[in-house]
DNA sequence: GTCTATACGGCGATAGAC
DNA sequence: GTCTATCGCCGTATAGAC
């Protein structure tokens, strides 16, 4: 269609500056203490532009939530498929299944990016927001948890139900709450700890579910 | 000092309605989302009396957040108080501390009241926001946090103490994700889970949290 | 002390002109 | 695609009534 190829660099298109901005500032402040202008400021764009590509602000929020969530599905199905493969005909383990869970967010190149730090604080914003959270996480993160849920099931083939799914719950906490990095566990551990490091965390975040898993769950693994 | 017990219902003090709206909003939007005038026409005063008792809107916040932190500390203190003295000489089993930690809030009359319901909402917003997480969590719950992190430390003396304080950062991510009450466990398990239900989440975050300071925390009981 | 009425400077969201 | 104008609400300060 177009042959706009003829720019090498095609100048950081303006949506994508809006949708970095945004996604920038959405992260550090949540959503309603950013403004429009604000994020038209930082994105070096007139006010109205944001509205024009995206509608409400409100939108522009969906938005920027949608984009790195369809990434974060694809690495998480990935690890899953792998490892369900590694394991076949035997269902994959509870230990494979929850690193498939965490690894491939907490550990990796994309950690370094200040854009995947930023959409990680706002993952945790809308997971533990009472109005947006229900319907944000659901829309955007479960089809794909759905998937984990019955690798779950078949790891822990006694478990309850409600079990498995309160085990999702407290294990998407757990996650959330790191990827907020507020600093706290610096304070509290006296340095000992340090939020900012998720690749750290990982192996006491995979620790942590897996035992309870297995203890909430009824292995007899 | 005061006789005024004449008035046997002092007519719910202003301040406190106040408190009580600005509770009541903050927890539902949180803390941008919230305008000083809409705390006023909640609790019936005018726009300047929120001022007048608690000065800035942020001081008005920290003051609707210490309230109930306090009683939640004590009741959390007591039962650690109680687990203590009943498995003593020995320190209390890992079990006990974290029931010590979990049921006071999870169960009892209090969850009846929206007053306690929005105030738990409020500390899922806090604890996940990536600007006020750290400062106001640690300020308000950390000195008695520090005594479970040592009953802890206590009741699993093989842990490396990064592994505790992760463990514990874990416990917080899953207790407060329940708080925000966000119903998507009620979408995700199909109304098989419902995230009002915290006196039934109670069993389950409590064995997940057990299993998992178990494993992460090297326990050889 | 406790509270009300009002005023001010500022900014965000949106509609509509260009 | 871009910008300007408008409108209403924001947090806060203050002067003074009870």
């Amino acid at each position: 269609m177009a042959d706009t190829l003829a720019n090498p660099k095609p100048e950081t298109d303006r949506r994508t500056r809006i949708l970095d901005a945004a996604e920038a500032l959405f992260s550090h402040k949540g959503y309603d203490a950013v403004s429009l202008r604000e994020i038209a400021r930082l994105a070096d764009v007139d006010v109205a532009l944001a509205s024009y590509h995206f509608g409400r602000k409100r939108e522009l929020f969906d938005a920027v939530f949608l984009r790195r969530a369809e990434v974060l599905n694809r690495m998480r199905l990935d690890a899953l498929d792998r490892a369900e493969a590694a394991s076949a005909p035997e269902p994959a383990p509870v230990e494979a299944v929850i690193q498939a869970y965490l690894r491939p967010l907490l550990t990796g190149d994309h950690l370094a990016e200040e854009g995947w730090r930023n959409y990680y604080a706002l993952v945790a914003y809308v997971n533990n927001s009472s109005d947006l959270g229900g319907e944000l996480m659901s829309q955007f993160f479960d089809p794909m948890v759905e998937r984990f849920m019955a690798a779950l099931k078949a790891a822990l083939p006694d478990a309850r139900p409600e079990a498995l799914y309160w085990g999702y719950h407290c294990l998407s906490g757990a996650l959330t709450l790191a990827f907020a990095q507020t600093g706290r566990i610096d304070r509290l551990s006296r340095g000992l700890c340090r939020s900012e490091d998720l690749e750290g965390a990982y192996a006491h975040i995979h620790a942590f579910a897996v035992g309870g898993f297995e203890r909430a769950c009824g292995s007899r693994s």
